[in-house]
RNA sequence: GCAGAAGUGGUGGAAUUGGUAGACACGCUGGACUUAAAAUCCAGUGGGCAGUAAUGCUCGUGCGGGUUCAAGUCCCGCCUUCUGUACCA
């Protein structure tokens, strides 16, 4: 019956055909895409673009799109041209690891991944403007990751104008007056030298000499080296002293690398701060990363030697305080002052500090080890000898690797002190320091110290500054623990510097030339002779004549053995960090086929900076630094207009997965280990019957009584641990074909007893296993991952974007349960009935689309216009989560007040399709119009209809609500306070007393004192 | 150690400037419909005490104080959890 079949789909609310109808419209439509000019006000929402990893989409990563979305969306029905792009950090380390494992080239996997999570992307309707997506790993775009390097290599920093200016300025000064005036971030080893001196330089001295003052720049660098993964990292990329990626160990090592001058913008990125609308913990962990502080550089001379020693102090103040000096082993002038005596007990102990990881540096923060190298040097204003010691507890790469050590004032210097019987000379007037350092700032007075005697700490800082500048050794100082980042990566699948080498000096490719592309290799590992896998590629060499890569056999000898220059130089083998692809991307989409310049100007001026940027808090001290750096540069050197790449940020907070976990232990040492299983597989019988079910059983053979079982009944089940039995639940057999690695292992039960796998199970008394569950970030070892596509399967992505609003506040951790989604389910099924009418004496399913176009009673327009003003103020606030319910209470009174008119459906449908975009549409259809929602006005919030001319006053004795009263809104304080006291419940609850007073505070409450 | 955030029913979470604590939802209990299940709908649901009942009283926002007519919200002192960071001189 052809006929019926049509009214059933008509009338039901079949959100898997909705919903690919809608999507399938917006693309055909081009809906969403948004043109670079335009009469409305631009909107830039942004979200971190995902590395597209072989796992999918996992129902965490859509949270944050899902916030901007409805925020875009909201802002597209505010009237706003609306840039909402997505795209791909496509470079990354999993793609490569899969291809040295497998042979697969990472190019295939990552498309391959791209496709994957795009079709899931595409699933969860969201209003990207695909025509400007960008991938990192795409020629077309990193081109202009490699144009953004060059830009660096020909720019220096000038301090005094505090900006990045081109390098031939700096090389049309030192033409003409040398170097000595010029004040730039640079290298520290750099001599003075004249005009003269500079124009008698050859081209190869002027260029060494250059790349001191780029703000990229190739230098010999102690760097965090992982061997396991074949690479260098960067501070950020290192958790604990291993690896993020992988958690293997990281030692120190030296190595030929670029580097980029960040510390240039020290300053600048902390200044930066106070003008961007980010959260307060985000910018003070990029403070505390900055790690500016404010002290003195002072410099001991070393007796017997012409060396001097450059320490940084935060506490000049304590200088008459130093009774000895540490280097850290690594200190570059302790080979040259170690004595003769000492000798042999100094290199042993740089030795044994350079084999220990930095791992296993931080470990032992409590072990105090140094040795004395038999130096000693002169203090700048007694003369006095302070010996010099080496200590691990000192950094070298922090400050100059030095510390004057004043015992009596910092607990480091005190715990090495006492530890090696070094005097602890007091300075301080009153303070006893027998046994712990007093540390504080403030709080005392100076003594012992010549002229600081009797100042405090801010007098004596500054007094001591003054003496040490009169004497030539030291000068206020201000530091930054901030670091010079490096750059190069020993990998494959990233970027190509656009760098050949020519006399072993760096140059760089034109433009014109550009992109240099990855040179094909057979494996993607380094080469026995420890290069990076670029090393392995055959054709990658620079011909400078005919511009273009050739074969690595044409390379000119003449660098080793003089012969004619044929003009091919061997390229760069190192490729760029993960960060290099992500640091300007934001901008890149306001043009992103642009293929003569990095964007067209007008773009640039007219989408400014992002608006808003939604994305974790994992990248505040990566990513988010790195982007305002760039940010800062390119608009230094006139290529943006804007000086910070963006101006509001959110973090999302991660949804966790709920792992469980049985006890495995090993066979020989019956050490116990968590053993991750889906939740799910306890899920599949109920907790209640199953879990319940044995757990009930463990409490009976202890004696209990029903009652009591079911008293505990509650508290066990939602308990964090749970027993459950498995041999109800797991077949053995199933179990050891899915996880064949486990086939022999040993369980621990929650008896304490163990149970070998392969025997058979007793089933005794407390036989059952001990599960855990544990609430922890989704991962594909702990079988805690949910995938959003089976939540669109079974309730449509409408209903997953809603619920994930509903879970919690947005910057909020919360873990993920599918409990509640039933919830936003059916509303969204009694959203759908509003708009149609029941169907006779049916209670359930509705019949067909029906709005009426009476005008709409005043109940129903109060409740619409009580919802645009909390949805608008909830939008604009971020508050996701509490306009669901507004919507769920709308819907619930509307359905009761039976509403059925135009004049509220139709602003309701716009009101809800910046959540639910899909449903939104299609009822939007239903009600006659042909053009998509997207861009319908949103509705306008009219105050009149919530007027109300009474309310329902709470009436409070001493505080407590008693009662509620119904009142006129236009009644005096005076006529309030009659109206109540007058009331005969009132007059029962005083109970004949007098009150003392009497609060009335209009449109609020009544609060009664007695 | 330092910095930041947060502690509210069985659960997720609401609560403008201090002004009805627990919105909305899940779960649970009971009921309607059904051969049955699912779906749907209706009612109840913070704890305790009293009452046949409507209802009333009382305790309740991590703990201890304070300010106020009134405190989840403000102030002081603790405790716990989470996140970040860590020999930074």
């Amino acid at each position: 019956m052809p006929f019926l079949f049509d009214t059933e789909r008509m009338s039901k609310y079949h959100f898997n055909d909705i919903e690919a109808k809608w999507q399938q419209y917006w693309a055909k439509n081009q809906t969403f895409k948004a043109e670079n000019q335009s009469e409305k006000p631009k909107y830039y929402v942004l979200d971190m673009f995902p590395y597209p990893s072989g796992a999918g989409l996992h129902v965490g990563h859509p949270l944050g799109y899902i916030a901007s979305d409805i925020y875009a969306r909201y802002k597209r029905h505010k009237g706003f041209n609306v840039l909402h792009p997505q795209g791909y950090d496509s470079f990354g380390l999993p793609a490569e690891q899969y291809a040295i494992q497998t042979g697969q080239h990472p190019r295939k996997t990552t498309e391959e991944n791209i496709v994957r999570y795009r079709e899931q992307l595409d699933k969860i309707g969201f209003s990207f403007d695909w025509s400007r997506e960008v991938r990192t790993s795409d020629p077309h775009y990193y081109k202009w990751t490699q144009w953004i390097f060059i830009q660096l290599f020909e720019s220096w920093y000038d301090k005094t104008d505090d900006k990045a200016k081109p390098i031939v300025e700096l090389e049309r000064i030192f033409t003409s007056e040398g170097n000595s005036n010029v004040n730039a971030a640079c290298d520290d080893d750099i001599e003075t030298f004249s005009a003269t001196d500079w124009n008698a330089f050859t081209s190869e001295e002027k260029q060494r000499i250059l790349l001191k003052y780029r703000l990229t720049y190739l230098a010999e660098t102690e760097v965090n080296w992982c061997p396991q993964l074949g690479t260098v990292l960067a501070n950020d990329e290192i958790v604990n002293g291993v690896s993020e990626r992988g958690g293997y160990p990281v030692i120190r090592k030296k190595m030929k690398q670029w580097s980029m001058r960040i510390t240039a913008y020290a300053q600048r990125l902390l200044d930066g701060l106070n003008n961007i609308d980010w959260p307060q913990p985000l910018k003070d962990s990029q403070t505390n990363w900055i790690g500016r502080s404010k002290g003195a550089s002072v410099s001991f001379n070393v007796k017997d030697s012409n060396a001097t020693i450059e320490v940084f102090t935060t506490r000049p103040d304590t200088i008459f305080g130093v009774s000895f000096m540490t280097l850290a082993p690594e200190h570059e002038l302790v080979n040259q002052i170690t004595t003769k005596a000492q000798l042999a007990e100094v290199q042993a102990y740089v030795e044994a500090t350079a084999k220990r990881s930095e791992r296993e540096r931080m470990a032992d923060v409590k072990t105090i080890s140094g040795v004395f190298t038999g130096a000693y040097a002169e203090h700048p204003f007694t003369g006095k000898p302070i010996p010099i010691w080496i200590g691990d507890y000192v950094l070298a790469g922090y400050g100059t690797g030095a510390v004057m050590a004043v015992p009596c004032g910092d607990q480091r210097d005190y715990d090495f002190a006492k530890h090696f019987n070094i005097p602890i000379p007091n300075i301080f007037e009153g303070i006893d320091i027998s046994e712990e350092p007093f540390e504080d700032k403030a709080g005392t007075i100076i003594a012992n110290s010549d002229f600081l005697n009797g100042l405090n700490y801010a007098e004596a800082t500054q007094k001591a500054i003054e003496k040490l500048e009169e004497k030539g050794q030291g000068t206020g100082k201000i530091n930054y623990r901030l670091r010079d980042a490096v750059f190069s990566r020993q990998r494959y699948w990233g970027e190509p510097f656009p760098v050949y080498y020519k006399n072993g000096l760096p140059q760089m490719i034109a433009l014109e030339h550009l992109p240099l592309t990855l040179p094909e290799v057979e494996k993607y590992l380094p080469t026995e002779e420890g290069e990076p896998p670029l090393g392995r590629a055959e054709v990658w060499a620079w011909d400078t004549k005919n511009n273009k890569v050739v074969s690595n056999e044409l390379v000119s000898p003449s660098a080793v053995e003089g012969s004619e220059d044929n003009g091919v130089y061997p390229l760069e083998l190192n490729t760029m960090p993960g960060w290099a692809g992500s640091s300007c991307y934001m901008f890149r989409y306001m043009d992103p086929s642009n293929n003569k310049e990095f964007a067209d100007v007008d773009a640039l001026k007219y989408w400014g900076n992002v608006d808003l940027y939604i994305g974790g808090s994992e990248h505040a001290t990566g990513h988010l630094l790195y982007t305002r750096f760039w940010t800062k540069f390119m608009h230094d050197r006139g290529y943006l207009p804007v000086d910070e790449p963006v101006k509001k940020l959110i973090n999302q907070g991660m949804i966790l997965g709920e792992s469980a976990f049985v006890f495995e232990s090993y066979h020989e040492e019956l050490q116990i280990k968590p053993l991750y299983f889906s939740a799910e597989i306890f899920r599949k019988t109920s907790v209640e019957s199953i879990a319940f079910q044995s757990e009930k059983k463990f409490y009976s053979d202890q004696g209990l009584s029903e009652e009591e079982i079911e008293a505990i009944k509650y508290r066990s089940v939602h308990a964090d641990v749970s027993f459950v039995n498995l041999q109800n639940e797991l077949n053995i057999e199933a179990f050891k074909n899915w996880r064949p690695e486990f086939k022999d292992a040993i369980f621990i039960l929650e008896n304490g007893k163990i149970y070998d796998i392969n025997s058979p199970f007793e089933g005794g008394q407390g036989d059952v296993f001990k599960v855990s569950r544990e609430v922890e970030k989704m991962s594909k070892s702990k079988y805690n991952v949910v995938n959003p596509d089976d939540i669109c399967e079974q309730y449509g992505a409408d209903t997953l974007r809603m619920y994930e609003m509903f879970l919690g506040p947005l910057e909020q951790a919360k873990p993920w349960s599918t409990a509640g989604i039933t919830g936003v389910h059916s509303f969204l099924k009694k959203l759908w009935k509003l708009y149609h009418s029941p169907l006779e004496g049916g209670q359930g399913d509705v019949s067909e689309f029906f709005v009426s176009e009476d005008p709409a009673n005043k109940d129903s327009l109060k409740t619409l216009h009580k919802t645009i003003k909390k949805v608008e103020e909830d939008i604009e606030n971020f508050s996701f989560n509490t306009s669901v319910s507004t919507f769920m209470i709308a819907v619930n009174e509307l359905t009761a007040q039976k509403c059925n008119s135009r004049e509220v459906l139709e602003p309701l449908a716009i009101l809800i399709s910046p959540y639910a975009p899909h449903i939104a549409e299609e009822l939007w259809q239903k009600l006659g119009h042909s053009e998509s929602i997207a861009t319908a006005p949103f509705p306008k919030f009219e105050a009149k209809h919530l007027v109300e001319s009474s309310k329902e006053y709470p009436v409070s004795f001493n505080g407590k609500m008693r009662f509620k009263m119904e009142l006129p809104l236009d009644l005096t304080p005076v006529q309030l306070e009659e109206a109540v006291m007058a009331y005969d419940k009132t007059q029962e609850q005083l109970q004949g007393r007098t009150p003392k007073k009497v609060i009335v505070v209009p449109g609020k409450i009544i609060n009664i004192v007695g």
